[in-house]
RNA sequence: GCGCCUGUAGCUCAGUUGGAUAGAGCAACGGUUUUCUAAACCGUGGGUCAGGAGUUCGAAUCUCUUCAGGCGCGCCA
């Protein structure tokens, strides 16, 4: 029915207003055609009226009217209300309405009509310097469920994950490495920028070097070192790296290749699936003017730079960034910007019409020089999405879960999925919008109660699987199809939430809201519990029973859907 | 100081891009089970949508402003 009065309503628009075809474009872009929220107020609402008096400056009542006349004649139409200041309310035959649940997964608009677009998504991207935490837990769920989304939508997607495998991180995380397997330090001395966590002894053992413990002379390594720790560090890494040049690679490459590992192996429980992990060190180096990151600043020089004080400025100010960026240091280094513009390029480079990136939100500062950089190689800032994330606070028994990283002493996101599981997890990180601040009360997640709002919603699924499975102990075979259904009313509500289904998809993609599914299950779930409780199915007379049947079996469907579009598996019992 | 985000019921949050009477969960109180899963349901109370001004048929939503809170402003990554 959708397609019919939306063909109606563009009819209405032709013929009848007189407009000119800015003023066309305009209503027909902000015009809505939208489910009612409520069935007196019939099946189908639209405001066209409403918006087309404020451009066409006619009385929206007296549209309205008109547009009802129009209406009227169509087949599936029962009647057609104005109401309120201008609104046209359109109700269906019965017939007509529980036609519109038979293809009730099936997206309106129909995806197959859209422009399919070739979207990537880049997320979670954590330095691979130890495991991933609960605050990159949320990041993982957000964009693969933006990814779920998007397809379900009809986009082609691809999940890519950047490794920043090339800077100092690295090089810490390896001096950590080697002071704790040759304990060259003292638990109380241990350098404070180092990283503490008991992962890196884990790293050490499973490295076997030819390195004896007595080849290496400790007093020289700990004498005279910086007081300033970041200082200390790199004078450390500076010492060890040259004092044992083939060690030291190793463990750096080994010490690599275990973190990210691991990190593979959660995301693995987690669910999250990357199509492409691309590593910063696959960029090149600047010392090699032949190398992908050397050519593409090399292009940027052309037009875009200056030098200053010994280093090389991006004009960025020229494409709407506060200041100028240094890409290259003083010293001949690249800086971090120089390496991510770079990727940024590559990225667009490969063909995609749009790049989200899903970042936390304490680099928010960073989005108008990235955007810079982006039009400064000649494309489009629009071509990039950033959705940022705000870290998500842990809470037990009404308690915050206390994190330090520096100490390595924090709460990971693989004893997160332990705890409560992927899907539940999964479930409360996409409960709220990814732009605020979340608090994630583990308690609650681990409870078996309508406080615990995942099993309220997997319980509605499996309620109407077992409902099916006594159905079909009886004998009986689920229907696929309606019957007899003029005097069939009993799950009007609930079909039209269920119906519903669509525009919240459509709306969660083009916001890139995965939360607003979370709502939409709890409406839905609550929708039936209700019913349930009202109703007793295996009880009711025949012909009515077969289609309250089918109708359960359209809310399943779209229960289940939704389910999987966060990632989250739907239960068949409890 | 500049920039971004936020302020909705006691608490945690939704609010379909400006629509009809502002919603839900928790918490509080009262009720529902010889019946398909009570991990459920029903009822009651609870609001100056931070304050003010503006835009229009119509504002929680848009503009301006005040107040309160968070974050960001490196030749760090």
């Amino acid at each position: 029915m959708f397609t019919q009065i939306s063909l109606a309503l563009n009819n209405f628009i032709d013929d009848v207003l007189d407009l000119a075809s800015d003023q066309k474009n305009l209503l027909i872009l902000k015009h809505k055609l939208n489910l009612s929220d409520s069935l007196d107020k019939g099946h189908w609402t639209t405001n066209l009226c409403l918006i087309a008096s404020n451009i066409a400056k006619k009385n929206p009542k007296e549209l309205a009217a008109q547009l009802a006349l129009s209406l009227e004649g169509i087949e599936g139409i029962q009647k057609v209300e104005v109401a309120g200041p201008g609104f046209v309310n359109i109700f269906l035959t019965q017939p007509a309405f529980l036609q519109q649940a038979e293809v009730g997964l099936k997206l309106i608009p129909d995806p197959e009509q859209t422009t399919k677009q070739k979207i990537q998504i880049e997320f979670v991207s954590a330095n691979p310097t130890g495991p991933l935490h609960v605050g990159h837990g949320r990041g993982a769920a957000y964009g693969d469920a933006i990814g779920r989304i998007l397809e379900h939508l009809g986009h082609e997607v691809e999940r890519e994950y950047y490794v920043n495998d090339a800077g100092r991180q690295i090089d810490i995380l390896a001096c950590s490495i080697f002071l704790r397997k040759f304990t060259c330090f003292d638990e109380d001395t241990f350098p404070g920028s180092a990283y503490k966590g008991g992962y890196v002894l884990d790293i050490a053992d499973s490295i076997s070097l030819d390195l004896k413990a007595e080849e290496i002379n400790k007093e020289t390594l700990r004498s005279k070192l910086p007081e300033d720790p970041e200082a200390q560090i790199d004078e450390l890494i500076t010492r060890i790296q040259s004092a044992h040049v083939e060690s030291w690679s190793l463990i750096r490459a080994q010490g690599l290749a275990y973190v990210i590992q691991s990190i593979k192996a959660d995301l693995t429980e987690f669910k999250v699936n990357f199509d492409h992990w691309f590593f910063e060190s696959s960029l090149g180096n600047l010392s090699d003017n032949q190398s992908e990151i050397s050519l593409a600043i090399q292009k940027l020089q052309k037009n875009h730079t200056y030098e200053k004080d010994g280093a090389v400025w991006l004009e960025s100010t020229k494409f709407g960034d506060d200041k100028d960026r240094v890409i290259i240091r003083e010293d001949g280094r690249g800086t971090y910007l120089s390496a991510d513009l770079v990727y940024h390029k590559n990225k667009l480079d490969r063909g995609f019409s749009t790049i989200i990136n899903v970042w936390g939100s304490d680099h928010h500062g960073y989005i108008k020089r990235i955007e810079a950089t982006i039009e400064a190689f000649g494309y489009k800032k629009q071509q990039m999405q950033v959705q940022l994330v705000q870290f998500a606070n842990l809470f037990e028994d009404g308690a915050k879960v206390k994190m330090s990283t520096r100490s390595g002493n924090f709460y990971t996101l693989k004893q997160l999925i332990d705890d409560i599981g992927p899907d539940a997890s999964r479930f409360y990180y996409l409960s709220k919008q990814a732009d605020q601040h979340l608090d994630f009360d583990i308690g609650v997640a681990r409870t078996n109660s309508k406080d615990n709002l995942y099993y309220y919603v997997q319980y509605a699924h499996a309620r109407i699987c077992s409902v099916q499975k006594k159905y079909v102990g009886l004998g009986k075979t689920l229907p696929n199809a309606f019957s007899d259904i003029e005097n069939f009313h009993a799950c009007d509500e609930l079909i039209q939430l269920a119906l519903n289904f669509s525009f919240v998809v459509h709306n969660a993609g083009e916001n890139l809201h995965p939360h607003l599914i979370v709502y939409y299950l709890r409406d839905l779930a609550q929708g039936f519990h209700h019913f349930y409780n009202d109703v007793n199915i295996l009880n009711a007379e025949e012909a009515e029973q077969i289609n309250i049947m089918r109708s359960l079996a359209v809310v399943k469907d779209v229960l289940g859907s939704a389910l999987e579009l966060l990632g989250i598996e739907p239960l068949d019992q409890m």
